[in-house]
DNA sequence: AGCTTAACGGCACTCAGTGCCGCTGTACAC
DNA sequence: GTGTACAGCGGCACTGAGTGCCGTTAAGCT
């Protein structure tokens, strides 16, 4: 009866994307409330339980490719000379993440809007985006290690990046995920360099707090007077 | 039958107390997926109907007081002086947010813990941690209005400022939550301060950071002494 | 005492998510 | 070509979260 059975390769990659666009149509004409697994699986034209063979949720029904995502991001990181600057290379795995959602820029934009309008959908990008800050953290917390202060760098970095980098995707999907305009709201993602926590200073003498070094600078003011 | 109908008050609030504690016990001595809405609601002597009065949700059973904190942050950033400076306030309002885990130490713990063995409840927490994000980074953005890159340094800068707060208190949740180790923690957080993107540079080579501009004022103080 | 009001508990319902099982088309062996 | 192992599918039944509704009951007021 259903001429995809077996196909195990392209069968299954059809369905899948039935039932994202399915999803979209739905969520987009009725709601996503409003709109139950079974009227997703009868609109894609399989069964339920189906459904979930593809998706371990409802919520993930609009966003395939999250784990694709990381993965990506994972293997810049590992891939990367151990040379290479850290502003380098956090936006080199920043940037694979934009192309990701450039790849399919209407689903992207659709994502967009349902995850402003539904707080169900919204939380749970959240949660999302939160995987990549711990990803970017963990990666740089072994660069880092040994600096003083290393994981604090590594986690103010790591969140600076990824919140630069969502501002940026935001934006272009905010103005409709066009193409041409891509390289523009990429650009904006790099600047984010320029905010980045620096090297630790190693040439003077150690001292990092701002009381401390503030302190400092005031005794060899008063030295002077 | 109930003692405690009616004292709209005081009634209201024991009875929210009985169910975060009953939750808590359920929680650690069953487990989280193994315990059941009607068994908090049985725990804690009220029906299963009730508990959904107080709470939105099963997850919110262990996080009481969420609002409790925006509401505070929201009210630092509301009562500031506009002169103060920008690393003075966040450092403020985040501090505010570690009093009030502090406040019940042992209900923090017990949620760290549960937040870092059960993935619902992790999720969630991101999704409240991005609550305090977005409120830093609202707040930021009105400040830097109208300075160039104004609203990627204001997510920097709240994505920033709510990573090393993060960073800082699950170290001293980790640590067992001690009262009187939080003031180490407190400077933990603190040190985020120099790793915060500066103002943006107007007329001097690019001094980014709190501490190297304030070296570089007082630098400027020596030269005219 | 009579009345109003607010919280409570129970009931019934929807829907997400899961385990189980029987079915069927495909691939492979012979 | 026939038999067989296998993988994906659909249906069924079940649990549990979350919601709307309503009758009950205790507190507070007059």
């Amino acid at each position: 009866m259903n001429s995809r059975r077996g196909r195990s390769a392209e069968g299954r990659a059809e369905v899948r994307r039935d039932l994202v666009a399915a999803a979209v149509r739905l969520f987009r004409t009725r709601g996503y409330e409003e709109t139950t697994v079974d009227d997703i699986a009868a609109e894609a034209g399989v069964g339920r339980r189906t459904f979930f063979r593809y998706f371990p949720s409802k919520e993930d029904a609009i966003s395939p490719d999250h784990e694709v995502g990381l993965a990506r991001v994972a293997e810049v990181f590992a891939s990367a000379h151990p040379a290479e600057p850290t502003a380098a290379l956090v936006l080199r795995a920043g940037e694979t993440v934009f192309d990701l959602y450039a790849d399919d820029p209407a689903l992207s934009v659709e994502r967009f809007r349902l995850t402003h309008e539904v707080p169900a959908l919204r939380d749970r990008e959240s949660a999302r985006v939160d995987h990549y800050r711990r990803l970017f953290t963990r990666q740089l917390r072994e660069r880092f290690a040994g600096d003083p202060d290393g994981e604090l760098r590594a986690a103010v970095t790591g969140a600076a990046v990824v919140a630069a980098h969502n501002l940026a995707l935001r934006a272009w999907l905010a103005d409709g995920g066009r193409a041409d305009r891509l390289d523009d709201y990429r650009a904006r993602f790099r600047k984010v360099v320029d905010m980045l926590p620096g090297e630790p200073a190693r040439d003077e003498p150690a001292l990092h707090g701002v009381t401390e070094r503030l302190e400092a600078a005031v005794a060899r003011l008063e030295r002077h007077a």
